[in-house]
DNA sequence: TCAAAAGTGTTCTTATTACACCCATGG
DNA sequence: CCATGGGTGTAATAAGAACACTTTTGA
């Protein structure tokens, strides 16, 4: 057991990429650090995992302390753990993503909160430690995820318009999408129930409402259904060697 | 730096699912444990990881201690850290996955390699810890990536036939696939070699022999590419609500 | 009446499925 | 000559891609 304890000399962390959609955009919530390390350069939110403390709980609550929110969908990616990524000591940091409703996020919740903003997730410059390392493995798994798992909801408000939900996915994937396809491939799934209500106040034609069918999506789930939306494919020249 | 102090009394491991393929069946190598805890029972190769090395690093190590290989293919799966997972204190593991081609496997390699044995994966029992968790994550994560990316070759001898990719497809996704189909997709990616040789020795009309052309599929990739097997479709009930 | 976004179908092409017989070898 | 697994093609169906005009509203 003394053998043991000589590998208690380290610590481990969460980082937490809190994605959100907001005005078309894609966006993510950073921190301006206040001490070094890397003092005044923006970080991922994230904080040490108390010792009696389980992994996704820690993720929860540096969501919670810093947006007030909980019960949002949160997902591990990938665990970082280069030998020297943190300036004090051996530390590991376990990344995970959540996605919000950013109307639900309060600026005024915690104390450090003012010093949190979100940034579209196409300006992201340099940021703190390994950051922007766990920020492309968080990033490429949404990507994956969206395409297979019915996430984007979890970004928008409840109620929804169709070209809304498709400027999500083109923001998400990043690249664009045809209308039509999209609205045939994504009503066909009938994952989406209409509500019967339209869009006020728009200087065009007012939208559809709908709000997604989470009770069905279970119970497709259940006999082997799966959410699934192709990407783009890349035409390949098949030169012969 | 002292109130930071107080969280470097964790240690992390590594665990590793170690796949190989031998007799139409995918196996996993396990380990009999000969100490407390979980003393007498079969558990997955894993190590705490040393104060200066890396994640991966580690994982090939407990690799190449065990089976004498290295240079193999591995994964980093996920991280598990519930606060009660390890009896003797708080360990967190990050969990791989590697393949090897069993062949290159000796017993001889390490004097902890008597107690190692290959285990069909269908015919694993409980485990030490929260292995079998861990397992599930692995295999789960393994059946995804052999649709998407060529790691099954990393299992198979340098020169195969399509029937023992097959059938190495078949025992990883737990499914049948159509013989004719499964070739015609394979070939039409030409990302095999046709080494224009046959299997010696076997009572019936011999096999013709390939091999994976790496070359050829990184090429492949830069242009976008991507390998993909299709899951076999579970049709689905479109009952209206 | 104009601008702005909503909404809607069809055709073409490509990928997936289902399916059965002859072939080459060793014993 | 028998048993064993190797090897091959086609037709039917389903999914994806490309594409343009009319509708409704507020200003």
């Amino acid at each position: 057991m003394s053998e043991f304890n000589n590998f208690f000399k380290s610590a481990f962390s969460v980082d937490n990429v809190i994605f959100g959609f907001d005005e078309g955009d894609l966006k993510i919530l950073l921190i301006k650090r206040g001490a070094d390390p890397f003092s005044g350069m923006w970080a991922l939110p994230g904080d040490l995992v108390y010792p009696n403390e389980d992994l996704n709980t820690a993720a929860s609550r540096v969501l919670e302390e810093l947006t007030g929110i909980s019960d949002v969908y949160l997902e591990q990616v990938q665990t970082f753990g280069a030998v020297n990524r943190h300036p004090l000591g051996r530390v590991i940091t376990v990344a995970y993503y959540s996605l919000i409703n950013i109307n639900k996020y309060m600026v005024t919740a915690a104390s450090f909160a003012q010093k949190a903003k979100w940034h579209s997730i196409s300006t992201v410059k340099a940021l703190a430690f390994d950051h922007n390392q766990i920020l492309s493995a968080c990033f490429d798994l949404l990507k994956q995820r969206v395409r297979t798992r019915p996430l984007g909801f979890e970004l928008l408000p409840l109620k929804f318009t169709l070209t809304a939900l498709q400027h999500l996915y083109e923001a998400i994937l990043e690249t664009e999408l045809d209308k039509r396809n999209f609205r045939k491939k994504i009503l066909s799934m009938n994952l989406l129930i209409d509500l019967e209500e339209a869009q006020e106040g728009v200087a065009h034609r007012p939208a559809k409402l709908y709000k997604f069918d989470s009770d069905r999506y279970e119970k497709l789930v259940k006999d082997g259904f799966s959410f699934e939306l192709k990407e783009s494919k890349k035409k390949m020249l098949l030169e012969n060697s």
